[in-house]
Parts: structure tokens; C-alpha cells; sequence
DNA sequence: CTTGACTCTATAGTAACTATAGACACTACC
DNA sequence: GGTAGTGTCTATAGTTACTATAGAGTCAAG
């Protein structure tokens, strides 16, 4: 098949399949008299692969790793059960680091006062004096 | 002050006010006679309204809107509240969608089945076939 | 034979910085 | 006065994971 067909059936766009060929994801494909590049079932699995990796959020580098132990499989898996939970931990501080942000947010949003004739808004203070932030320190609210 | 020592006091790198004031989100400052850039109390101050506001998440795009509002303070303050509320409701779709990759990838760490002689690793054929994947039906994880 | 859809390559753009190279300015010390 | 070290300057390129664009070639159908 042809590369849009490829494309029609992982759901990638075709732009996105070369990319992944030119990064070393995709095997280089046979080309067809016209050039076109020609693939076959084990691309669209591999595709299919790549494509449920990045779903899950994983970057290329984490997916090239788990493709080259998808070329040469070894009996101890280890490593991958490692590099999922820590893909995992990686997640969670995420969340956690949004759970906090959304407080200050939270508490932001509080200072507004409404409408008021002569005053400053309250969030731009707070966003100017940091009061906001008090309870927590100087430590960054982010990472 | 030279712009180490502002970026000393805000906590801001060098290169990154250089790049602040070539968006436009900090004036061009003075010069000395060496070509130096020069910069006052007011400079720290805006630097620290940016730093605040990024530390909360915000994009130069929202922060230049902010800072267009600090230069003209209007009386109604409606789409700033509008603006943290936006953020505030982006930063819950985020959360959502990283507690729901979490359960995705927690079921997927759960079909390795440790080291067994000559069987595949589970978590790869999970990544294979989309098991782990199948009680969500076909839409995306992620987003 | 021409129209339209598909494909090709190469290059540049995205966001929000970060890193690098090579030159100039300034201060301290001998 | 010379020089070593630090700070600063500009301009350009690199980062991640693609996306968009330009301009040309290929192929099937009418």
C-alpha cells in the first residue's frame, strides 16, 4: 500500500510517517517505479505500535527504545515494566504539580473584587504583589 | 541596574529578558555609553509581574494581555477574571486527561507478567494489540 | 490529453526559550 | 600601562515533535 493508505489506516497523517521514517521509527520502505514509497502489514502493525505508544504519552525516544526491544526480544522485561512505571511517576507529578497550580488559581481568581470604581483589580494586585503565593513560600509553583 | 544584576533579583536568566524584550513584553531599557543595558526599579517590578504570571502557567500571549491591561487600567475587570477562569478550566482538562492516561498506563504496567521463559513481555503485546486499551473503545487517550 | 488527486523532496515555521560563537566593555591586580 | 577575568553585546542555530509550504513529479480516470 501507498503511504496515504498507510496513513487512512493507522490514523497518522502522512506527513507524520515520514517524519517517523526520517527519525529512524519506520523502517526506510521499498518505492514503487514511481517512487512512492510502498508498505506492507508489518508497517501498519508497526505504525500501529508507535502510534499506541504516543497515546499513551510516550515520547520518540521512549518509543525507539521499546521498538529496538520489539526487534530483539529478550526473555527479561525488566526494564520496560521499569520504564512504564516510571512514565507513570512522571504523570503523577504532573498532576500533582497541576493539582497545585490550580489552587493558587483558585485562590487568584478570589482576589477579584468585582466591579469596583477607583480600585485596582484585585488579581492584577495579586499578580503584582505575589500575595497570592503567600502561603506557600518562595518556591516555584510549577515543576 | 545592568541586566545580571536584574536578573540576579528576579530570578530570571539573562537571555531570557533579552528575549522578553524582543516579544515586547519588557520596553527597551536605556543604554549606558558601553552599550549596556540599564534598568530601574519599574523594570524589576514588571519582570516580576511576568515571572508571577508564569509561574501560574501563563504564556507570553496571556501575559502580553495582562500586561497591556497593568500600562491601561480600565475600571472592569470582567475579562481578566474571564481569563483566570479560562486557565483555571484549561488546567482541570489537563488534570483530567492525565488521570485518565494514568489509569491507562497503570492497567498496561499490570499485564506484564514478570520474567517468563519464552513468553512475550505482556506490556509489549499490549502495546501490540491495544488490550489494554479496549475498555475505552477507539477514541483517543489523550486530550 | 488534460484534470485532479496523490506523492515526492527540501525547507521553514511553531512555542518558549536555550545554547553557541565571536566581539566588545569594564574592573582589579601587577 | 598591560592583562586576566567577568559581564555584556549581537546574531544565529538548536531544542521537541511535529506541521506547513513550495514546487515538481506520478498516476488513474474521463
Amino acid at each position: 500500500m501507498k503511504i496515504g493508505e498507510l496513513a487512512k489506516k493507522s490514523g497518522c497523517k502522512v506527513v507524520t510517517i515520514r517524519y517517523y521514517e526520517k527519525e529512524g521509527l519506520l523502517p526506510t520502505p521499498e518505492r514503487t517505479e514511481g517512487n512512492y514509497r510502498l508498505y506492507g502489514p508489518k508497517d501498519l502493525e508497526r505504525l500501529d505500535f508507535i502510534m499506541h505508544c504516543r497515546e499513551h504519552g510516550m515520547r520518540p525516544s521512549e518509543i525507539r527504545k521499546l521498538l529496538l526491544f520489539r526487534d530483539t526480544p529478550q526473555r527479561d522485561c525488566t526494564w520496560v515494566a521499569n520504564l512504564v512505571d516510571a512514565h507513570i511517576a512522571d504523570v503523577d507529578a504532573r498532576i500533582a504539580s497541576l493539582e497545585h497550580l490550580k489552587k493558587h488559581l483558585e485562590r487568584l481568581r478570589g482576589t477579584c473584587g468585582g466591579e469596583r470604581e477607583g480600585e485596582v483589580c484585585g488579581i492584577m494586585r495579586s499578580l503584582d504583589d505575589r500575595s497570592c503565593c503567600a502561603s506557600c513560600g518562595r518556591q516555584s509553583i510549577l515543576r
